[in-house]
RNA sequence: CGGGGUGUAGCGUAGCCCGGUUAUCGCGCCGCGUUUGGGACGCGGAGGUCGCAGGUUCGAAUCCUGCCACCCCGACCA
């Protein structure tokens, strides 16, 4: 990795700033790693939020809520998750507090008010659902079911990082209920397709759809489909996952439905979610030295209008000029801000909005007003150019579109090129120590050679990608046969 | 929980080794004036339990002990 990489990974911080902080809890408090997420952040999450839930009904699913806690006996039904779960887990014991008689204006935990059996602060909805879709369904009239629900979960990781493994995060998380395997392996396949298509067309965040390993497979999950990204300092990023979840919690929650022939069958099973680690994943991928850069189908502000002026009355003519250009961009849904605030210089103005990755600036002052011009910047590739008046719709209309599919490709382009194909393994050890990305090597598809590797080089399998040609060779670490090359990365 | 490091104003810091006036500087903040096409400038001002507790000392940000928190590296993980 160079210098230059490396680097970056500490500037991510400065551009998180921006769209989020962390808590500042109570100084003694051992909870960590909890995040503030600040208004433009937050308005960049709600613009995600309402892209994928257009996704997912338009797939037929619905929206739903289950509750935060999650009774211990419940969450212990599937073993495999309960085991994949327990040791990150807040669990709550008491209910109630009372005055501390020693310790006046002090409050402790009354004794009294201990629960008969604990609740776990889901971690991840699986039981609390799959125990009221028990009672949901009992024909195959009543499936499928397909749910999804907005919510916030925690998992009380030893390490936490900013955005990307914060203790408490907000997520989605779809829970759907079908009749056959196939159809269940369908739905599962489908939603990774989605978030695939989000993350590309709306994120720009190119991803390689793939199969996780099993030792990396979701807790209770048959087979877990995921997107991969590559961030700018050449590690991988897990964006979303989608599990197949066979019959394993239907079987825990005795799930059955009486099929045409009155049979009754378990029924089959997957779940899906993406994060606010996205967010971590959009500024990872696109940020420049000078700043966070959004693409335009995500950017709170897509044009930012800067006036540029010395006296009143020249404030006053940039307004009746912009005014008609914010009208006709607000009915176009373009978001526009006109940022008229007097307090701050339009140099200052113009760094602001850039740290902030507004896609579009356009600076309109006294020599525009005299020749019928303004002009505009576009903050993906920092060019600026003054043009007429009447070219200003077309412009933008062409700016949005081309900085939205520049941002791609511009990525795209990257991640290709941090892809690397590799056939033995002292070549593999120093493309990770050098250049990291991606590598392309082929596995024996076993658990051992994966752990090896892994504590070898800290690599890890990514996934093994879907869509790709068949190849037979020789496992990189064990010589044995394989029949397809796997994505290899350090990860986040 | 193991290994390393840090804690001084909202943020970033100097001072600590070698104890000694009123704790340094920058950013930010407030006021006035001049400015406004790339992070303005001048003058004035506000803001501090030096992480906490104890100890040594005439005297502690500085030395000692204990504790706490945070950061980095491991185990864990979307």
């Amino acid at each position: 990795m160079s210098k230059k990489l490396t680097k970056r990974e500490d500037d991510y911080s400065k551009w998180y700033n921006e769209l989020v902080v962390k808590a500042d809890l109570a100084e003694n408090s051992s909870v960590r790693g909890c995040m503030v997420i600040k208004p433009y952040g937050y308005a960049i999450w709600e613009k995600m939020q309402s892209q994928l839930d257009k996704m997912f009904k338009e797939t037929g699913h619905q929206n739903a809520y289950f509750p935060l806690f999650v009774p211990k006996s419940l969450f212990e039904a599937e073993e495999k998750n309960a085991e994949g779960f327990a040791k990150e887990c807040a669990v709550v014991t008491h209910y109630r507090l009372k005055n501390d008689e020693k310790n006046p204006g002090k409050l402790i935990v009354d004794e009294k008010a201990k629960l008969e059996e604990e609740l776990i602060v889901r971690p991840t909805s699986e039981a609390i659902i799959w125990n009221t879709y028990k009672n949901w369904i009992q024909s195959y009239r009543d499936l499928p079911i397909l749910i999804n629900q907005w919510a916030n979960v925690v998992r009380w990781e030893m390490r936490t990082r900013l955005f990307l493994r914060t203790a408490e995060f907000l997520w989605q998380e779809g829970h759907t209920a079908h009749s056959t395997k196939q159809e269940a392996i369908e739905e599962a396949e489908q939603m990774n397709n989605i978030y695939a298509e989000f993350a590309q067309n709306f994120m720009g965040i190119p991803v390689i759809k793939g199969l996780k390993s099993e030792s990396e497979r979701f807790a209770g999950a048959e087979e877990t489909y995921c997107i991969e990204a590559l961030m700018q300092d050449g590690k991988a990023l897990q964006a979303g996952t989608s599990h197949f979840l066979g019959q394993n919690f239907a079987k825990a929650f005795d799930v059955k439905f009486a099929n045409k022939s009155g049979t009754l069958e378990h029924v089959w099973a997957t779940s899906w979610g993406v994060s606010t680690r996205l967010i971590g994943a959009l500024i990872m991928t696109h940020s420049d030295d000078n700043g966070l850069v959004l693409p335009p189908n995500l950017a709170p502000i897509q044009v930012v209008i800067i006036p540029i002026y010395r006296s009143d009355e020249q404030f006053e003519l940039i307004c009746s000029k912009v005014n008609p250009i914010i009208d006709k961009l607000k009915a176009k849904n373009i978001s526009v801000l006109f940022d008229k605030r007097d307090t701050y210089k339009p140099g200052f103005k113009f760094n602001e909005h850039e740290i902030k990755g507004v896609p579009i600036r356009i600076a309109i002052g006294p020599n525009d007003l005299e020749n019928s011009t303004l002009e505009i910047f576009r903050r993906d590739n920092m060019v600026k150019e003054t043009i007429s008046f009447d070219e200003v719709f077309d412009k933008i209309d062409f700016l949005l579109e081309d900085i939205q599919s520049n941002l791609f490709s511009k990525a795209k382009t990257f991640t290709e090129n941090n892809t690397r194909i590799v056939n033995n393994y002292d070549e593999f050890k120093s493309i990770l120590n050098n250049e990291g990305g991606f590598i392309s090597a082929h596995w024996d598809g076993t658990k051992e050679t994966e752990d090896k590797i892994k504590k070898e080089t800290k690599a890890t399998i990514r996934c093994i990608p879907l869509n790709t040609v068949k190849e037979y060779g020789k496992c990189i670490y064990s010589n044995k046969p394989s029949s397809q090359r796997v994505l290899f990365a350090k990860a986040y």
